[in-house]
DNA sequence: TTAGTGATATCC
DNA sequence: GATATCACTAAA
């Protein structure tokens, strides 16, 4: 069953746990469909967490964090990688989670190249659109935290949140 | 441990 | 217009 509206516009926290175990699908141009189950993810959360794009405002960049739930927000890492988030929550409160890896795929910036997820999808919508979204196969899977990766600039407080959730063994 | 890579924010 | 920085990865 395909994850809608009520899924993503809820708070990060809550979505993030839920989304492990969830798979995402892709369909590419050529009809082939890739499925992936989601087996990491993170969540940044407003203007205030400094390890969050938003908390340096309202930027170009930021501006996808701020629009409704359900809209993708993909940005280039290191000037090499794909990194994918979904938006949840209320519009105008940034906050998103940051699909960190799958169970065949190991890492951010990986899932995004099996996917063939780039920056032109950035501003679509994993509710509406008709080559991205996610699915449940209606279990319900135990995961566990752990503090965020990649995210020492953002004061011990930030990095120390345990906004990571991991799919258990 | 380190190079590779380019968009972005932030400073002129 | 210049520069420092970065939610990473693969190779060594």
């Amino acid at each position: 069953m395909r994850l809608g509206e009520d899924f993503f516009h809820r708070d990060c926290l809550e979505v993030a746990p839920d989304l492990v175990g969830k798979f995402i699908v892709r369909r590419l141009p050529d009809g082939t469909v890739l499925k992936e189950q989601i087996s990491e993810t993170e969540a940044y959360r407003g203007t205030e967490d400094l390890a969050c794009h938003a908390s340096k405002g309202r930027t170009p960049r930021s501006e996808m964090l701020y629009r409704e739930s359900g809209t993708i927000y993909v940005y280039l890492c290191y000037g090499i990688h794909s990194l994918l988030n979904v938006i949840t929550g209320e519009k105008e409160q940034p906050q998103g989670v940051l699909l960190r890896a799958g169970i065949m795929h190991n890492g951010p910036g990986k899932i995004t190249k099996y996917l063939q997820i780039d920056r032109s999808f950035n501003g679509r919508n994993i509710l509406t659109d008709s080559d991205l979204w996610i699915e449940s196969n209606g279990e319900k899977y135990s995961t566990h935290t752990d503090v965020r990766v990649g995210i020492d600039y953002a004061g011990e407080y930030w990095k120390n949140r345990p906004w990571r959730w991991i799919l258990d063994n």
